[in-house]
DNA sequence: AGTTTCAGCGTACACTTGTACGCACAACTG
DNA sequence: CAGTTGTGCGTACAAGTGTACGCTGAAACT
C-alpha cells in the first residue's frame, strides 16, 4: 500500500500501475503480492478505504475544536487543504475515481464524498440553529462546497508556491458565498 | 479520433488506452497510427480541442438565445448537461484530466474550463448590470458554477433515469445559490 | 511435538505493448 | 509524364503484463 501511494503522489494514475511494478516497489516478487490482495483492485478499495476514514474523522475533529475560536470555515478549508498536499496521490485519486466510470472504485470514491457532505451538512445545520438564521437548502450547500473544496484543493497542487495563498483566499470567499446563498434562501 | 473517443464513451480511462487497440479500432494497421498523430498524446489533446471549441461556442450561444425569454440559468443547465450526456467519454476526460498531474493534458483541459468560466463570468456581469444588481466576486462565482456543473454533471452519466430530473433541478438550485450568494457580496 | 497457516520465492507461459524498417500504391504537382 | 507526398501495409523485436504451479521456511496453534 505505501508502494502504491508513493507512486500514485508521484503524479501516475493508478491504473497505469501494474501489479509487478507496485510488487517491485514494494520489494517482493511478483507472485506474493496475491498473498495480500486478490487483485489490484483489492489493492485500490483498500487505499480508498483507508484514506476515507482518516479525512472523515479528521474534518469531525477539526469542527468540534474550532467551534471554540476562529473561523469555522477558514479553518475547515485550511485544514482539509493541508491533507490533500500531505496525501496528494490519493487525493486526486479519490476525487479522479468519483468521476470514473460505474465500478468499485467509484462506488467507494462516492461514498466518501457523500459521507463528508452529510456530516458537513449535519453541522451546518446545527450551527445555523445555534446562531438563528435559516438555511434553504443545506444538503446542497454542503454538497457544493465539498465538491468545490476538492477541486480546488486539487488543482492546488500544481499551482506556485507564491500562487497558493491567493487561492486559498479564494476558496474561502467561494464557500462564503455559498452560505451566503444558502441564508438568502432560507429566509425566503 | 471516434474510435478512441467510442472507447472512452464505453468507460474506459484514455491512459489505459493503447495505440494498437485504437488503431485496431479504427480499423488501420498500428503503425499506421502514426501517419495521423505523433503520439497518444497528440490524439488525446486533438480531441480535448475538438470538444473544447464546440462546447465553448454551444454555451455562447445558447446563452445569446436564451437571453429573450426562458430562464438562462436552467437553459445553460439543461444544455450543458445534454452536451455532457451526448459526450460521455470526453466530458469524463476532459474533467478527469484537469485533475491529472502537470501534463499538456491538464494544461488543455485546464485552459477549456478557465476559458468557460471566463465567458460566464462576462455574461453574469452583463446581465447584472442589465438588472441593476451588483454581483460580488463574479469570477469566482462563475469558477465555482463551472466546477458544480461539471462534477454534477458527470456524476449524472451513472445515475438511473427516474432519479435524473430531481438531479438537475438539484444543480439548478446549487446554481441560484451561487448567484444568490454573489449578489448579497455585491451589496455589502 | 506435531501440524497448520502464512508470506515469500523462481520458473514458465501466452499475450500485449510501442515502435523501427522498408515497401506499395494512390493522389496531387510540376 | 516524372516526381513528390500522404497513407497504408507486414514483419520483427525487445520489453512488460497477469497469473498458474509448486517449493520453501518461519510463525502460530493445538
Amino acid at each position: 500500500m505505501d508502494a502504491a501511494a508513493a507512486e500514485l503522489a508521484s503524479g501516475r494514475s493508478f491504473d497505469t500501475l501494474s501489479l509487478r511494478e507496485v510488487a517491485k516497489l514494494a520489494g517482493i516478487a511478483p507472485t506474493s503480492f496475491y498473498r495480500h490482495f486478490h487483485d489490484m483492485e483489492g489493492l485500490g478499495l483498500a487505499l480508498i478505504e483507508e484514506h476515507g476514514t482518516t479525512l472523515v474523522n479528521l474534518m469531525h475533529r477539526v469542527r468540534e475544536q474550532a467551534a471554540e475560536g476562529r473561523s469555522v470555515i477558514r479553518t475547515s478549508v485550511e485544514t482539509l487543504f493541508d491533507y490533500i498536499f500531505g496525501n496528494q496521490g490519493m487525493s486526486r485519486m479519490i476525487l479522479q475515481e468519483s468521476l470514473s466510470r460505474q465500478s468499485a472504485f467509484r462506488s467507494a470514491a462516492e461514498k466518501l464524498l457523500v459521507t463528508m457532505s452529510r456530516d458537513l451538512a449535519e453541522f451546518l445545520v446545527w450551527d445555523a440553529d445555534r446562531r438563528g438564521v435559516p438555511l434553504g437548502h443545506p444538503r446542497l450547500a454542503a454538497d457544493s462546497t465539498v465538491a468545490i473544496l476538492f477541486t480546488t484543493g486539487i488543482a492546488l497542487l500544481d499551482t506556485p508556491a507564491e500562487e497558493r495563498e491567493r487561492y486559498i483566499e479564494a476558496a474561502i470567499i467561494k464557500v462564503r458565498m455559498i452560505m451566503r446563498g444558502s441564508e438568502a434562501m432560507g429566509q425566503a
